[in-house]
DNA sequence: ATTAAATAACACCATTTGGTATCATTTATA
DNA sequence: TATAAATGATACCAAATGGTGTTATTTAAT
């Protein structure tokens, strides 16, 4: 579970780059598109965009003197790997959790636990 | 796209919470139990379990003059679900990412942006 | 009944975060 | 060429964040 998925969790930690992130997912934008669909500042975009960025959850390309915002998979990839590590416990859940908590009732009557 | 996947979010941008999930995704554990993993403080693994626990990606139990710790699906649910609206930008990139950004290319060069 | 263990609840601190406003730079366009 | 448009960069601010240390409370064990 050694990750490089800081970068990406860290971007969606906020709504506002969530959104903005739904908005790219319909076209890609320049960052006045961008900003046009919300009510704060061009420099507040920016910086969100610049996170988006580090977390690699979209790329940016020049065009004149334009910035192109465009969804970049790698970074949603990052974060849908981490989560899928623990997709047992919300797939099958009367199955899987359920057997996990009795063996953890035992483990704790016995105090034995020991995993790290 | 209207979300309550906003907590679960938050508290998984911080690495320290993530690793307490992996944790708990071997067994629960108790606030000792969890801190006992980790070098910073109880009290500052007791804040994580909190905001863990809002993010309703555990859920805690008394057991006595414990508090046991265990992994919540719902929490974990949430975000999978959210990431996975984007899972066609990573899967079958060649594909389906390529066509969308022909499709944008011609939207751009007709200046006829218009999604929101 | 005392004492120790597990946790809760604070107050406090430094840093990060999300935002603003302002000014500079680069590129199109009249 | 002069001007407008799109962006970059910086300084600044209030609030949130991640951490500490200390004290109080509840429960278990001797």
């Amino acid at each position: 579970m050694i990750g490089t998925e800081q970068g990406a969790f860290r971007a969606l930690s906020d709504p506002t780059r969530r959104q903005i992130l739904v908005h790219l997912s319909h076209s890609e934008m320049t960052i006045a598109e961008v900003s046009a669909r919300f009510e704060i500042t061009r420099g507040a975009i920016k910086k969100h965009l610049t996170i988006l960025e580090e977390g690699q959850l979209i790329s940016v390309r020049s065009f004149g003197r334009e910035r192109i915002n465009r969804l970049e998979p790698l970074g949603m990839k990052q974060a849908n790997d981490w989560l899928n590590y623990f997709s047992r416990f919300w797939d099958d859940k009367l199955n899987n959790l359920k057997s996990a908590v009795e063996t953890h009732e035992k483990t704790r009557k016995h105090k034995e636990i020991n995993d790290d």
